[in-house]
Order: C-alpha cells, then structure tokens, then sequence
DNA sequence: GAAATATATCTTGATTTCAAGATACTTGAT
DNA sequence: ATCAAGTATCTTGAAATCAAGATATATTTC
C-alpha cells in the first residue's frame, strides 16, 4: 500500500530530478510516523488526564526501579528535551503531587526527583494502556518484521545514543 | 551496539516482568530517531537561516511543482499540524515574504498559499543541505537494508496515511 | 429553494518548548 | 590551599503549538 512519503519522493523525483531523494524514504517516514505516533498517544492518555510529556517524565522514573528516583541530568538523556524544559516538567509534576525534589545527598549543586505512590500508580496504568495501543500498530507486521525493523532502527540511533551529544 | 532503548526495555523487564514490552523496541526506536532527527535539522537549517517548520511548509509547496500553491488544508495533510499552526505559519512566512495568499477562484471559502521566487530558491538551497546530513546518518545501513527498512516502515505508515483521520 | 449539514480557514487563550545565560557547587592543577 | 575550569540545575523571555470554537461559504436533502 501506498503513504505519503510514497507521493513525497515521486514528487521530488519529477520536480527534481537531479538530485537523489533516497534518504527521505527512510528518514522522512521516520519523522512522520513519529508525528502520528504522538497524536496516538496523547488520545490513549487523555483517558488517564495524563499528557506524553507527563508519563515520559514518570516512565523515566518508574523504570528506574525503587526508590524511583533519578536526576534531572538523567531525566534529560531519556527524554531529549533541554534543561530549561526539563525544570519546568519537575516544576508541574510537583504542584501535581506525582513528584518531588530532594537534595542529592552526594552532590550540593543536585537534585534528585522521586515518584510519589500515586506517580507510581499513574504510570503503571497508563503503560499498560500505550502497550495495547502500539501492539495494534505494530499488528500489521510479523514477529520476524517487528524484530528486523527493530535490529535496523538501533543501527541509526545507536550512534546518536553513544556520543557526547 | 547498544541503544538507549536496549537500556530501557532491560529495565521494564526487571521493574514489570509481567508485562510483554515487545512492542516499545520499535516504536521507542521511531519516537527517539525522530528527536534527534529534529536537533540535526534545526542545527542543518541554521545555516541557511530557516527553522525546520518554514522548511517544511516551503519544500511542500515547491514540490507541488509550478505555480507552487497549495491550500492551507492540503498543506495540512502533509505536515501534520493543526489548522491554527498553520495559519500562524502561513502569516509568518508571508511576513518574511517566502511564500503569499491568493483567493482560490473555484471556492470562496478557500485559499492558496504560493510560494515567492526567494521561497523558492531557500527551499531548494535548504534541500540539498538536508539530503547531504541525512546521507551520513543512513551510512550506517547497507543500500539492500536501507530499502528493507523504508518498506517495513510503509507498513505501518500507511494505515496512518490512508484513513479520514 | 430553504433548512440543515458539511467544509475551509481563522481567532483566541493557554500551554509547552527552546536557547541563552545565571547561579552555585565541585574537581583538578599547581 | 587557591584558582581555574567544569558540571548541574534553574531562570528568563520569546517563539511555537494545540484545542476549541467562530465565521463564512458550499453542498445536500427534502
């Protein structure tokens, strides 16, 4: 079946045929499906009043493992958001009751953040419903695809997740 | 090599083993890759002056080929953003004069948006900029996986693509 | 051909994000 | 010990986005 990025190259392709669009069938589908992944789940979340920003931050933490606590510096690397963006989420979320800062006792300039219970509890119901919600995406490709797709996907983030950047 | 979604599906793993997260080692993957995708664009575009939205409304209307109009909802469709971002685009843009509003003839509800000759030539410099970065990311992958990879990602691009929503 | 419904775009107000730089503490070199 | 450089987080102000609803025109139904 044909998308959209399908009708994007043939496009490019006869408005400019000198160049080589190839990159875009890879890398624009990429960006597209991210787009639509997004509006997916702020509609699967509404059904828990959480939006994607919230559970990314909450995730992060809860996968931490107990006392679900990290640093804002590890809180940045999962989320890829900047600093700025990052104390104003912790900010929220603790006028919202499903975070707090504490000092890190280590380390003056730091903080930690912890899960309250009931952040724990948010998370945990609203992972269980996104994972349904992908696994239906995901139903229009075999185990096998899903494990091809996955193994090539790693190869184009792995560089941008092992470099300083 | 290792991602940062190996990391976190490990975690899940330990933290919810009752849970089947199976479906986070694609989706995950696509959601980040398209992060980082965006801070290189941004980083690519700065030097041609152009943030990544002006880019994408541009080269939408370049390769509608000439007279290079479309309409806000067509463009809509292609960028994935809601009406009200896109009229704020639209008045952005006009500003800086890349790109103009007619009435469109045949609907008077409706209206084109057409791209200016300087629109036009940043939107071909800026290509070209783009399909050089993108080049370099996809070096990882072999020419056979690189086209294994754009088709397992039309299958579930399509679905998304070929409904009303 | 009038009323009801649908479509296309724009307006509004609140929210979220980012880039840049400020602040406070830590570490390393001498 | 002191000073310079590095690191961790926060502050600020501007820019961009979204959801919801308003407005104007088209289309369908009866």
């Amino acid at each position: 079946m044909e998308d959209e990025v399908d009708r994007l190259v043939a496009a490019w392709r006869r408005e400019r045929p000198d160049l080589d669009v190839e990159p875009l069938e890879v890398l624009s589908r990429v960006s597209r499906l991210a787009r639509h992944l997004d509006r997916a789940r702020r509609l699967a979340f509404s059904e828990h009043q959480l939006e994607p920003w919230e559970f990314d931050v909450l995730t992060s933490l809860r996968r931490a493992g107990a006392p679900y606590q990290l640093s804002p510096g590890q809180l940045l690397t999962q989320t890829l958001v900047t600093s700025g963006t990052m104390t104003n989420r912790i900010d929220r979320l603790t006028k919202k009751g499903l975070v707090e800062r504490l000092p890190d006792p280590s380390d003056r300039r730091g903080v930690l953040v912890r899960l309250t219970p009931e952040g724990r509890d948010r998370a945990d119901e609203a992972l269980a419903g996104l994972l349904a919600q992908e696994r239906a995406i995901l139903a229009q490709l075999s185990r096998g695809q899903r494990g091809e797709l996955a193994a090539l996907l790693r190869q184009l983030t792995a560089p941008f997740d092992n470099v300083p950047g």
